[in-house]
DNA sequence: AGTTGGTATGTTACAAGTAACATTTTATTT
DNA sequence: AAATAAAATGTTACTTGTAACATACCAACT
């Protein structure tokens, strides 16, 4: 048995007795169509159930009103409140979202750039401010105006909104060290860019004041297990630890956990940080500390600045450079 | 200044100077290309940045290699592991996965299928058993294969993968009336159908060993904080609740988290349940009480079923009735 | 030299929808 | 009734990549 081909405007066409560009017409104009053909072409699109086709609309190089934005993953909370910023604006404005992840891997960004790109997206948001060099070429060659989201440290292929994680690191550092802590250990899973750039703030932050950095690091990806676990190895090797500097909120969120199992006060005996400031953190008891991150409106303004330069006249991907910083709290909740 | 175009196979043969048959034919069969050749085309397609265009494929109807996947929502991180479990099957057989969500809504998501039809995925993975009338039109008029993950409860479409929520529901309740609760209240948000079903397993279970069902719910989408504010409804309004059902792990931890602040000691003053066994209700104190769901194995087997309806010749989409359950756990951790 | 066979490349047609222009039909005016 | 304007519909061309067929070229053999 043959699947039953999905229907062409020529086969609306054929059903009314018209050609396909009457029936083109009322889709797009339907005033420019008589009263009569009008509801022979309605009844006709739904008896066949129309469902129209992209393909043409990319040959003739039409815009394609969709966005592509890749997240480096799904499973990451911090990335489905961008991703409502973003539609938050572009889907009133008619674009359609093609969503992709990556797994924090450059050559998988590769392969879904370039998937993207086939389908002819308006513009595109990345999460990430390293690229492979193919990526690069790619995106240059296509013309289509590229946002980088999440860090604003390093110089941007286009344009960059976020906030910079290295000096975000740096800032909560500080305010434990004013705090009174003296033996924070960063905790880091997931050595990706932001992770690195993180430990950096807080590596100047201790140097800064003549305290040793320590750390506990891994390749693992984060999990609130994870932060149980390296809670445990942060103090059989730094045995007078008394407060943890998590790269994210959910392995702060398992050290916490960890700590009310071992009956380890916090934040008397250990006080506990996180990054990003989710809602988890924040109803928990103790409430955590986290730096919070305006993740709603990095994908707002991402998104904004996105259509306005798809909707420009200017080739805006040529010798175009611009940071948005969208700036961060210093939140010390009840964990420290 | 206007946009460089991106270039196409024209562009390539015009530079290297033969047809855009031969280039097609160097990126299908290179072999069939001569070696001098060859090199020229590969350089200049390393220099113009060629990317395939999609359109033709769409217009010959060929395979598009993709296939859409439409999940509710994007913070419920029940779907992360789905599609995890989709990708791990489809990604390897050359497949990318189109990502789309719907808020819950059907008017939303028949606009998402209409625009998942138009690029012509290969075949489609709902996360709903609730349609509108035009999104079963459009999906039976294009002949595309569908899945219908999460809930077997009713009758699918086509195919079903999932478990019966009502029945999981039931199941939990009984197990919690067996362990002596007699004042169970369900708590449920955002009004959707697996919230429905499961309310009604819950008040079957209740009914059934001569109990009243009693219930505080809203259309509010879940979190942390409603959970806390549904908790303290639950006792306004049954002041002698003895334990919590709730819909989702979402809300039982932030009722967890109320209680703690309050004092109220769980399990022993309180007992909560949540749905779906989440990491973060599995490592908290105490460990969450939950109906354990396969999520990833749900994905998994959506994907594989798919894909072999895809590469099947047989029109699968018609008179096609199958439901794949993949069972439950009902896990009564710390928290009852 | 002429035939055969293989290799490399070219030509044409096609898919779906639309812009631009062309033609036909209908209505309105003189 | 003829002329004109306006409305409705048709025709052609175009976008990209590829299948199917056609041609050109060169080497090997009779």
């Amino acid at each position: 048995m043959k699947k039953n081909k999905r229907s062409s405007l020529q086969d609306i066409a054929d059903a009314v007795g018209v050609t396909k560009m009457t029936v083109s017409r009322y889709l797009r104009n339907p005033e420019k169509v008589s009263e009569s053909t009008r509801t022979k072409i309605s009844a006709a699109i739904d008896t066949l159930g129309y469902i129209a086709n992209k393909a043409p609309d990319l040959l003739s190089n039409a815009k394609s009103y969709s966005i592509g934005v890749l997240v480096p993953s799904l499973t990451n909370h911090v990335f489905a409140q961008v991703i409502r910023g973003i539609e938050d604006v572009t889907g009133p404005a008619g674009y359609q979202t093609m969503l992709a992840h990556y797994g924090y891997n450059p050559e998988i960004e590769e392969k879904r750039v370039e998937y993207l790109l086939s389908y002819h997206v308006d513009g595109l948001i990345l999460s990430e401010t390293t690229h492979t060099d193919r990526t690069l070429k790619m995106i240059e060659m296509s013309g289509v105006p590229v946002i980088e989201i999440m860090d604003t440290h390093h110089s941007p292929m286009q344009q960059a909104v976020g906030f910079d994680n290295v000096k975000a690191a740096f800032d909560m550092t500080t305010a434990l060290l004013n705090k009174g802590y003296r033996n924070i250990v960063y905790i880091g899973a997931r050595l990706d860019v932001r992770t690195r750039l993180k430990f950096q703030g807080y590596s100047d932050a201790m140097l800064a004041k003549g305290y040793t950095p320590k750390s506990v690091m891994t390749d693992q990806a984060s999990s609130y297990s994870l932060g149980a676990e390296l809670l445990q190895k942060a103090r059989t090797d730094y045995p007078n630890t008394d407060c943890l500097f998590c790269t994210n909120d959910d392995l702060a969120i398992g050290a916490i956990f960890e700590c009310q199992r071992n009956n380890i006060l916090v934040p008397s005996q250990m006080g506990v940080v996180g990054f990003h400031g989710h809602d988890i953190g924040q109803a928990m008891v103790p409430q955590l500390a986290s730096v919070i991150t305006p993740r709603y409106q990095i994908g707002n303004v991402a998104g904004r600045e996105l259509l306005s330069r798809i909707n420009s006249d200017l080739d805006t991907s040529i010798n175009y450079k611009q940071v948005i910083d969208t700036g961060y709290i210093v939140h010390l909740g009840e964990s420290v």
